[in-house]
DNA sequence: CATGAATGAGGGTTCATTCAT
DNA sequence: AATGAATGAACCCTCATTCAT
């Protein structure tokens, strides 16, 4: 009888490596790739350093999956908050609230994503390039609905849709880094909206109900 | 001969120390902070690393210094492309204008101010953040004069610059990514302008003559 | 069912053991004692880490162990093989024999022998002067009989089992690092042992039959 | 006037580097190449850490590198004192005496690469065999030359230089082990001809004197 | 008995910075 | 002014070893 109960075992050590990362991602996000070592790390997640190695096979491996996870669960939870929605209003709505929603509820997502992965690591100029993209493609597509549908003019969408997704970005950054976060972000949700709903020329016939 | 000459000296000082900080720009802008050592500054100065601390105190003073010198630049070029006009259309247009000829031709320059200086240096977050907030000023005065005028509606004329500054940002960084920067410059120019305009709610009573 | 078994229980420990140790002894030959790690050893052997640490109080100890038992078994065969012998011929023709069969059914005994126990260990020094020590012992003895029979003239034979050990060693190393090295065994077998004996000034009377 | 005497530096510096490598050369001897770590051998030069990685790219390198060197060395060394002489016998005894003058005088040398070098460095296996290889070689040709003149009887040389070789390795190594080691340097030198005359079958028709 | 998660000392290496020349 | 040899703090990572389950 050798030993017993490996799913225990291993949902335990699953949990404590989501649980370290987890760690990593605050620590990466607060101190940036270079200044946080990863004796700041496992410092935070309160083991030793071999631990991380056990876990994990070297920091620049675990941030830039960090960086990939992270920027796949922005890319889709935007993309079904736009997706569950037919209009362009509530689609544009839609989007760029759930995207001040993680902003609000997950800041080190948000933080690693728009300021953590820049100087960090070579490799990552190609996903953060990707994401960007992910990030426009977002928009781009509701935005060829709409002029397919004659509902906005006729207009570059693919440069449209940058400057959609920069707008967001630099709002949202900026709530970020405002005291009353939670009570502003209902504002900057509409403000965005009508900025963007406005700058792509959407005329509203059907009368859009704000949320 | 009695030495005079202290005003020579010194010119030929400035001098070197200027271009110094170029291609210490340069090298910063192509390697980031971190993977630009100082070694490769002054390798690529053609001097020898002692010479780097006869005109620069230490590594990171350098870079804050050049952020800090770049920000100026940036900030002050485009604030008199949008104080030279008078109309919101063409303060728009100017701004924007000269935001993308300053990409094009000073791509360092942007690098540093967008991507460069993020992750690199702790106490640079606060100048990035004053960075950024100048931006956002830049634009604010032209929306609070055009709302005063009543050529905009009602609306948050903060959050508004702050989108303004996102999107043109975005658009700019994707431009510079492009392999046909320069030929798809006016487009770009002109798609933002309309999308900024259009997305403050402009309304064309006087004919917006392009540029 | 009280248990009882002891026994069959130490026989079963015993045995495994054994096993790890041969693997372990394969490990080692196979990659050298410092690139040869514990996890290498138990992954090859197929147990967990802990598992070696209940047989071996460490790496080092079995490492040394494993030498010590090589060169015992290494020195006793040889020994044997010569000793089973009358004449000073057939006595060098078998010892010679005896060690290249060695070196081509368990490779990685000489291996660690010849190779393995180098600069592993600062302990295994002593160890390793001590194995050359025998290894020379082996040769001495028959030499100095041949003296006392004046079958061999007057010479130092302690230096002359030096030089036989010394030539052996070299010549079966090149045998294990040549392609068709049981093809080659027989020819080197004989080269060396005629090598050796006309080195020790043996004269033929008897003729000396091959094997 | 930038500096001046860029050649005394460069000497001063060669020369320390030069410094350095003989500490490394000892410190690799004394401990093996894992047991010594870089702090070690800067210690030893004392100088600091960094001054290490200023002379060499790294420990492996600079390993590799003496290896080499001293294969160089000893090789060429034995190579000139063989064929300096024109007789096997006076070549024999020569090449010896070098091999054994390396010894005593650079037991360092002989001691890298006897044992220095074995389970040292992965890249470090080609380049051993490669020693031992020239080795082996050094001792053919004469071998070769004398067979054509008939001097020894028919013979599988090149197994006859691995004896050759291998006899002279163990012999020395035992040597530097002894304490009287300089006393009995001549006597192991006149031992090992002889054995090696002999053992090739040299019939002395013209008289070899010794030495 | 067996397991494997957890540990941490210690090794190789980098690079900003200093200072004698 | 300019040079570049010298420094050493600090980083990332490995791997032998322990111990609760």
């Amino acid at each position: 009888m050798p030993y017993r109960s490996t799913e225990k075992t291993r949902q335990k050590k699953d949990a404590k490596r989501t649980a370290m990362m987890q760690t990593a991602l605050q620590v990466f996000a607060d101190k940036g790739y270079h200044a946080a070592t990863v004796r700041d790390i496992v410092k935070e997640a309160g083991v030793a350093i071999g631990t991380f190695y056990f876990y994990f096979p070297d920091k620049e491996t675990l941030f830039v999956y960090l960086f990939d996870e992270t920027a796949d669960f922005l890319v889709q939870t935007i993309a079904q908050a736009i997706n569950g929605k037919q209009t362009l209003p509530r689609q544009v709505a839609s989007g760029v609230q759930s995207y001040v929603n993680i902003a609000l509820y997950e800041p080190a997502v948000v933080h690693l994503m728009l300021v953590g992965g820049i100087g960090a690591v070579p490799s990552l100029h190609t996903k953060r390039a990707a994401f960007r993209e992910s990030l426009v493609n977002l928009w781009q597509r509701p935005l060829d609905t709409a002029l397919d549908q004659e509902q906005i003019p006729e207009q570059n969408t693919r440069r449209m849709s940058e400057a959609v997704a920069g707008a967001c970005d630099e709002v949202i950054l900026n709530l970020l880094n405002s005291p009353g976060a939670e009570d502003e972000a209902a504002g900057a949700v509409r403000d965005l909206t009508f900025f963007i709903l406005r700058g792509l020329g959407y005329r509203e016939e059907e009368k859009s109900e704000s949320s």
